[in-house]
Order: structure tokens, then sequence, then C-alpha cells
DNA sequence: CGTGTCATGTAATCAGTTACATGATTCA
DNA sequence: TGAATCATGTAACTGATTACATGACACG
């Protein structure tokens, strides 16, 4: 089976939320879904024009905000049952690639210093992302009151929080495995390497 | 900056290890490395070739094994520096896209229970790949002994087997948690939903 | 002698990104 | 008036997968 596009119920899911224009929909995404999910507006303005030829959604212009022209888009009941629909088939699991963990299987090409450099450097991307992950949740908490979404976003917030949580302590773990390996190693009669 | 191609180094990674056919290297990746990368043919043998007019590779017919015709590549020197030369390149971090979370996060269009059996889901599929990812654990403590890439290769399975272990962990948090709501909500006179 | 696996590869297609193009409006 | 941002889009390219094509050998 060739793989899906998921621009398509990625909009739609999000215009269950807010009618919105595409520029919104990709500053939304970025804030809100950017740890989880990625779009390119490339894949979201075809994909909009494409959604509304469907007839799950319509658009309106809007004059309102200045006299900019913005389309608003809104989506149908047409558009909800795509997305219900969507949301009952399988999810497709399988082939996710993480970079980090391909390096490292092959580390034993480089010293050992430098592996534990590579650890700390991924430190410092994880303990950037896990303070933004906490502010992003605090603005769910606050804009997102006695929204219908808002236990769901808090629950897949608490989780890659969890998931960061785990690979800091993981790194921190094997950096020090890693120091005493390599004093050992130093320390024995060139018995390592 | 544009996406690079990881797989060249996916293959001089590997080539380290063993001298290898493109098949070969298919079954290998798709074994032990199958839990964080992945690789289809189309990519793999076509690379091969690339790789070898670069002057990374070599290749050589092996006729020993029955007869049948197997390209064995080689990986040469300019090949290892090459490779080297890559992992000292900063990782491009994000990007990654979470199915099961972008569907947790428009979960409030369709009723607690689906979603509670969506989880459910979700747990079969951890579990199972909880399982695979101990097997190949213990097949690298056992096969792998005394290569010098070991360490590494459980370091990186420990990783693995923490995160799905923390994902399985909020499945379950999550399914006691919304089966309260649901309680809840079902109590409650109509004020839920 | 036919089915399965070994083994190498290609064609067609789709997914997704970057970089660019365009033009209006706001504000210093 | 010039820079920043709002706003919508397209072209060109790369990445990656699926599905197919081909043929030899192994084994029952």
């Amino acid at each position: 089976m060739a793989k899906i596009n998921k621009t398509k119920y990625a909009i739609l899911g999000w215009l269950t939320k807010h009618d919105m224009s595409g520029y919104d929909l990709k500053k939304i995404v970025d804030k809100v879904s950017g740890q989880y999910w990625t779009e390119s507006n490339a894949q979201l303005y075809p994909m909009l024009k494409e959604l509304e030829i469907l007839g799950y959604v319509e658009s309106e212009l809007d004059q309102s905000s200045g006299g900019r022209k913005r389309k608003i888009y809104r989506i149908l009941q047409k558009g909800r049952e795509k997305l219900v629909a969507w949301m009952k088939t399988p999810i497709d699991e399988g082939c996710f690639r993480d970079e980090f963990l391909l390096r490292l299987s092959f580390s034993n090409n480089i010293p050992v210093e430098e592996v534990i450099e590579h650890f700390n450097e991924h430190l410092v991307g994880l303990r950037r992302r896990f303070k933004c992950l906490q502010e992003i949740k605090k603005h769910i908490k606050e804009e997102f009151a006695d929204r219908a979404d808002q236990p769901y976003l808090l629950m897949l917030y608490r989780f890659r929080e969890m998931d960061i949580d785990v690979r800091i302590k993981w790194c921190e773990d094997s950096i020090a495995q890693l120091e005493k390996m390599h004093v050992t190693s130093e320390k024995g009669t060139k018995r390592g390497k």
C-alpha cells in the first residue's frame, strides 16, 4: 500500500477547532502541533483548494481585517465525516527514522570522547525542546480552557514531556557509562580500543 | 537547506561492520536497525552503484555460494572518511510526525469510548514491538559478543525499550483517565460532552 | 517440474521541502 | 519611503515507497 498523504486530515482536524485561513493554519500548526506534526505552505495551500473542490470545506473572502484579502475556510459536514472516517482506519506504523540512533550504531568508528560530545550536543537540543514544550503546555492550559479538545491536547503534551524526559535521562546515563569506559580503557594497558 | 539523503551513510556504516551484498544489507537493516531506521531495495541498489562510482566502496562477484551471482561490497578508506565526516556534522532535527498524537489532538470529534479503543489498539502494537525489541536485544547480546559496536547497539536498544515503555505507561494512564472522565460524564446530568 | 527463496534491479508514483514570486498593508 | 509582516501561492527538486521485472538455483 502506498503511503497516504495525511495533510488532508490534518487540515480537516484543525478546521473542526476554528474557521481559518491557510496562513492561520500554518501558524497554528507550527506553534501547537510543531512538536508532533509539521506541514509546509506548499502542502497546505493546494490541499485547501482540493478540499474545497471535493466539498469538504467552503471558503469565504474576508474583508474585515484591514482590507487584506484572506480566504477563511470552514469545514462542512462532508468534511467532518471524512475526518471521522479516517480516525477509524488503522494507523500505518513503521518506517520511522531516528538519525541519532543510526549514528550511534556506527559510533565504534570514532573515538569515545567524540561520542560523548555528540550525546552532549544532543542533550542541548533536547533540553531546548523540553523548555519549549512546557511553554506551549502552559499556553494550552491558559488559553484553551473549557475547549473540548483541551484534555486531549494536555494528554498529548504530557506524553511529549515524558518522552523527551526519558531521552534526556538516557543520554545522561549513557554519558556516564561512556566516561567510565573511557577511563578504564585509558588505564588498561591498551587492552581497550 | 534541502533534506539530505542518508541512505548513503547508512550503507557505509553497515559496511564498516561486514562486507556485504545488497541483499544482505537489506536483510540486516530490516532485522537489526528496523526499530530505528529503514531502507528499501529501491534506495539500496542504486546507491550501492553510486557509492562504487564515487570510490567509497568496491565490489567483487562471489561465485562461492552455489553459483548464484552476488556482488559483495567492501568499504574503502575514502568511504570510511566520508562516514566519519558525516558523523561530525550536526543532526538535522525536526519534521518528525506522530500520527497517533495527531489523531489524539482531534479526538474531541469522536466519542470517548472510541478514543479508549484507539489507545487499546495502539497498546497492542506497542507491546508487540516491545517483545520484538527484546528478542533482537537478546540476539545482539549473544551473537555480537566482542564486537566493537556491541556496546553502542545495546545502548541504543536500551533506549528503544525505555522509549516504548513510557509510551505504554502513558497509554495505560490515559485509558484510566479517560474511563474516569467517561463515567463522570455519564453520571453527571448531561453536563458532560 | 513447480514453488519458494536468493539476488539484483527499474519504473512509476507519490510525498514533502526549499526557494521563489507576488502583492497588499502597516508602521516607523 | 522603505522594511516588516500579512497572505497566497507555484516550480523545481529530492526523497522514498510500492510494485513489478528478471533470472538462477534449491528442494520436494
